[in-house]
DNA sequence: TCAAGTTGTCTAGTATCATAGACAACTTGG
DNA sequence: CCAAGTTGTCTATGATACTAGACAACTTGA
C-alpha cells in the first residue's frame, strides 16, 4: 500500500522514523547508552517495514546519534547544550559550563550597508557602511550555530580583521574599549536549515533550526552590533529565565 | 539525473522548494500580494524541473500562502503573530494586541499522576495526583499552538470541567482564588510536528515547531501550572526582552 | 489584434521510496 | 553448545518523485 503518510508531506517514512526515535531520544524516553527496541519492534511501532526502519537507524547512526551492534542492539549516543538566554549572553562562558570546549571560526568578513531591519536595530541610516561577519561556534567538535553579525563600520573599523584574529564578539568589542555589554530584545522562531547553512553546521537539509535575532547594547543603550543566528535544533535547547 | 539533494535527506526536492519560498516570505522578501517570480525562473534558482516548483506552489497554495492566477502569475497571501515572552504572558491579551481574534479549545482533560520531571516544576512528590489538560488555542480561525498543562489535583479539584466552560487558563486559576501569577523560567527548543500535533495544528507532517515549556508561579513564587506546548513555528515569532 | 509571458495539462522515462520475504552473521543467556 | 533474538545483506515488486518536452489556456501590454 505505500501509504507514504497521510496526504504526502514531502517527508519520506523513514525519515518520519528517524525523527520520532530522534526525539524520543531528546524527550528523554531513551537515554545516552539505552538500547533502543529491535528493529522489528520498530517497525510495528510505527506500521512499517523492518527495511524502512534501517533506513532510518542507518541515517542516525550516520550522524552519530546511535550505534548499530549486530547481533545485539542499536544503542543510543546523544547530548544537547543547554543555553541560557540571558541579558548577558556569552558562548564561551555557556559551553565552558558545560564542561566542553568553545570554539569560533570566521566563514566571511565583508563590507555591507545598512538596510532597512539593521539600521533600526543600530540606529543607524538605511545604506550606512557595516561590517558583516559571518561566524560559526562550535562546542568541541560539534557545530552549535552559525551567525550573521553586523556592526557599525564607523565605529569598528577593521572589525573582521579583529574578528579573525581574536575569534570572540566579547574580546573585539574589548579591542575597541566596550568594556561591558547587555542584550536587548531577542526574537526567537524556527525554521527548516537552508543549504549553506546545512553545510556549515553539518546538518542534513530539512533539519529544523532556531532562529535568533538579537541586538547587543552598551550600558548606556547604545546599539553596538545586531546578529542573526541559526542554531541546529536538535544541539541546543534555550533557556528564558525571567 | 534525479540529484534528489546533495545526499537524500529523505525530503522531497518539492518540498524543499516550497520550504525556500515560504522562508522568502517570512523574510519579508516577499511581501504579501506581491508576485513571485516565474516557475520557470524558480526552476533555475533551485535547479530543479518546472514540474517540481509547480508541485512546491500546489502545496503553498493547497495550505493558503500563495494563489495561482492562470496567464498572470502566482501571488503571496500570508502573516505571522508577534509572541512576546514576559513573566506576565496571557494567549488572549497577545492575540488581541495584534488585533486578532483569541480562542480556546479543550481537547482532552484527565486524571494524571506526576513524572519526575512535573513533580520537580510543580513541587510535588513523583505520582502526585495531577489534572493534566491538553488544550488548543487559536488566533482567528488559524491554530497557533497545542498545550498539555499540569495542574495538582488536590490545590485543583475538577479543572477539567473549569477549563472547559472558562477555556481560559487565568479565568480557571482565578476560579480558585488566585488572582496574579508569574512565569519562572521558560525553555524553548525546536521540533518537527508529529502526526498528533500535525492534525490538531492543521499542520502539514514534517513541519517545524517551537517547543516551550515553562512553568507559573503564584506572587509567593509557589508553583501553579506548568505546560508542555508546541507552536506551529511558522504562524508565530517569538519576542524575549531582557 | 498580436506577441510575449504566464499558469495548466498531457505523455514518458529514470531513480528513489517502501514493501515483502528469505537467509546469513553475530551476540547473549541458559 | 545451543536456541532465541539481534543486525546485516540479498532479491524482487509496485508506488512515488523528478526530470524532460510539448502544447493548451489565459493575461498583459504594446
Amino acid at each position: 500500500m505505500s501509504m507514504q503518510d497521510t496526504a504526502s508531506s514531502g517527508v519520506a517514512l523513514w525519515r518520519l522514523v528517524a525523527d520520532g526515535i530522534e526525539r524520543g531520544i531528546a524527550d528523554g524516553r531513551f537515554a545516552t547508552g539505552d538500547k533502543l527496541p529491535g528493529e522489528m519492534e520498530i517497525a510495528e511501532t510505527y506500521r512499517v517495514n523492518r527495511h524502512t526502519v534501517r533506513r532510518a537507524l542507518a541515517a542516525l547512526a550516520e550522524r552519530g546519534i546511535v550505534r548499530a551492534e549486530r547481533g545485539s542492539g542499536t544503542y543510543v549516543e546523544a547530548q544537547k547544550l543547554a543555553y541560557p538566554l540571558r541579558s548577558r549572553t556569552r558562548f564561551s562562558e555557556i559551553v565552558g559550563a558545560e564542561g566542553r570546549e568553545p570554539h569560533g571560526r570566521l566563514i566571511e568578513a565583508s563590507d555591507d550597508v545598512a538596510t532597512r531591519e539593521v539600521a533600526r536595530e543600530l540606529g543607524l541610516k538605511v545604506g550606512a557602511p557595516l561590517v558583516r561577519i559571518e561566524a560559526i561556534r562550535l562546542a568541541d567538535r560539534t557545530p552549535i550555530c552559525v551567525s550573521t553579525t553586523w556592526l557599525s563600520a564607523e565605529l569598528f573599523p577593521n572589525a573582521g580583521v579583529v574578528f579573525a584574529a581574536t575569534r570572540s564578539m566579547t574580546k573585539l568589542l574589548e579591542h575597541y574599549g566596550v568594556r561591558d555589554y547587555r542584550r536587548g530584545a531577542t526574537r526567537i522562531t524556527a525554521g527548516i536549515v537552508d543549504a549553506t547553512d546545512a553545510a556549515r553546521l553539518d546538518l542534513p537539509l530539512g533539519r529544523p533550526i532556531l532562529v535568533v535575532d538579537a541586538t547587543d547594547h552598551d550600558l548606556d543603550d547604545k546599539p553596538l552590533v545586531t546578529k542573526h543566528s541559526r542554531f541546529a535544533a536538535e544541539r541546543v535547547e534555550f533557556l528564558v529565565e525571567s
